[in-house]
DNA sequence: CGTTCGATTTGCT
DNA sequence: GCAAATCGAACGC
């Protein structure tokens, strides 16, 4: 029987996107269906995007549409869209309220309810590090669709972020405290489009990971707007009033 | 190993 | 009408 989730606080997201998708790596995406059913993994990459500015981003020169809305939202709420008419992916929204900004989550290592996800992913995957190495196949693997879209992670029932060290975590054979350096820092996957913006240092990931999507190569180019992080952290202090690093 | 291509729906031009 | 923050099957070497 898993425990009952222990959900990472608003302040936790209450930050920059690039703060937040270093912050994320080593937590856990846990994921608690109708039934009681739990599916967890460990969080091993995610990729920053960095709003109104960022060529690559949904948010990019402030459009806010239906499928946009939830990046306008508080920091801690879930943005999850569908892709390829099949596809879908969960980020999670940080800032503050109308800096539409987001990390998303791009792979995890299972921790929970692995047999569970065998059966949601189907045949592809025949091991454990197909069924979360990507940011639609880790939606499948936990049954994460657009009815989660838009939902408050610090107190929806459904689905929230945990971070190490929850008592009684038996199961975990996550990777804990995360120190900078065991992370690589590479472009964004699937964002040729973007332009400036497509070869920015903006995914991270867990280097010892086996459970990670796509290219290992780190070769980037610096963020094309220099000034876009002190942009977005101005707007963040202003907007949500905690910003910052956390030292815990 | 590698690359190419189709699936399938939505969101926005 | 077109391209998409993807995946997996099919094929070539």
């Amino acid at each position: 029987m898993p425990l009952k989730p222990n959900p990472a606080p608003r302040d936790f997201y209450e930050t920059d996107p690039v703060t937040l998708a270093k912050r994320l790596i080593g937590a856990r995406l846990v994921r608690t269906l109708e039934d009681g059913t739990c599916l967890a993994g460990t969080i091993v990459e995610t990729e920053a995007y960095l709003g109104v500015e960022d060529k690559a981003a949904h948010s990019v020169g402030g459009r806010r549409t239906a499928r946009t809305e939830a990046m306008f939202a508080r920091a801690g709420t879930s943005y999850v869209f569908m892709t390829y008419g099949m596809h879908h992916c969960f980020n999670v929204v940080c800032g503050g309220v109308d800096v539409p900004v987001a990390v998303l989550v791009r792979a995890l290592e299972p921790v929970e309810g692995e047999e569970e996800m065998f059966v949601r992913r189907g045949p592809a995957a025949r091991k454990a590090t197909d069924l979360c190495s990507g940011p639609a196949k880790l939606c499948q693997a936990l049954a994460i669709d657009r009815r989660l879209n838009g939902v408050d992670l610090v107190g929806d029932p459904g689905v929230c972020i945990e971070l190490g060290g929850q008592v009684g975590d038996g199961v975990l054979r996550g990777v804990g405290r995360i120190a900078e350096s065991e992370l690589a820092n590479t472009p964004r996957i699937g964002v040729d489009y973007a332009q400036e913006w497509a070869a920015a240092p903006l995914r991270w990931f867990l280097r010892k990971s086996q459970h990670v999507s796509g290219s290992r190569a780190e070769e980037t180019r610096p963020l094309p707007v220099a000034k876009v992080m002190d942009s977005i952290g101005r707007a963040v202090v202003s907007g949500a009033g905690a910003m910052g690093e956390r030292t815990p």
